[in-house]
DNA sequence: CTTGACTCTGGAATGCGTTCGAGGGTTGAT
DNA sequence: ATCAACCCTCGAACGCATTCCAGAGTCAAG
């Protein structure tokens, strides 16, 4: 355990910032390869398990998908070049953020008109009274394509 | 059921665009207050309903949760005046959603210059040569402070 | 040889809005 | 009477990455 060759699940978990549960669902689901194993059972990770855990990490930023990502890894312990396959997919993703970006910024600045009625209307009617302010979002919304909170609950870790 | 007065699930949640469950899904958790019956049990709603659960859907575009309009919505059927709340959540709900754009935008721009990086690789490399693209994530990533997946999924709807 | 820190397994829970399923009534037109 | 088309309830499933749980074994240091 103190030698260079051989991480265990936690100190591989440690090394790449996540949890070892995290490492044991990767291997489950084939984006690290079937750890080998001590006689006692325990996994044992090559070093340069770390980077590929890394990278799963970032590719999972950028919009890939665990299975996707096992779809891949698999192919490529197998011997093969998914590199097309990831070019394809990166695009993929690209596009998918460019177009939740233009859903985000109509959102925003729908939001930010309505805002900016509230305010004015809320001087009106002085403190205190019915402004209905939720029952003024018009119809605009409707192209924003998405919602807000999906972001913020993964990101709040 | 032919008079003015009165929709049941099915024909608020046809009015609404949103399914007979769901319907029945805001009815339990607040969002919706609780429907009169017919005899035989049948839930009997208010004709306003179906602007309810617009408003519900517009606001759910921007960023609100079903948790924090049965929040509002309640307090409103009870007679109080939740503009304030209301107004408070909403500008939470920008500040999100342009925390937000910037995140996705990092990602995107470092996703193109990844792919574009890619592109010239596997120029020089030639086909079926391995590039190890997906290992070429850098470290850049980490502000992203988001995944693209999140959006999909809810979209696809 | 006990203690504390790890590890193992398999399965369930989380968040959150929505959908689905089973098992069973109601309605209205034929 | 029968049929299609509704409606009811309650509880479970979905997606998806991650976390938590229980019950049990392992390891090194004191």
């Amino acid at each position: 355990m103190v030698q260079s060759k051989g991480l265990s699940s936690g100190t591989l978990a440690k090394a790449a910032e996540v949890s070892p549960d995290t490492i044991r669902h990767y291997e489950k689901i084939g984006v690290l390869p079937r750890a080998s194993r001590t006689v006692s059972g325990y996994r044992v990770y090559p070093a340069n398990s770390v980077e590929r855990v890394l990278v799963v990490q970032r590719a999972l930023r950028i919009g890939f998908t665990l299975a996707e990502l096992a779809e891949v890894l698999k192919a490529r312990d197998a011997g093969g070049v998914p590199c097309h396959r990831v070019y394809e997919l990166a695009q993929g993703k690209l596009k998918a953020i460019e177009a939740d970006i233009e859903a985000l910024k109509r959102t925003k600045r729908y939001l930010q008109k309505v805002l900016a009625d509230w305010e004015e209307r809320t001087q009106r009617a002085g403190p205190g009274q019915q402004s209905h302010l939720l029952y003024s979002l018009g119809e605009a919304v409707k192209n924003a394509g998405l919602t807000a909170n999906q972001f913020r609950r993964r990101n709040r870790s």
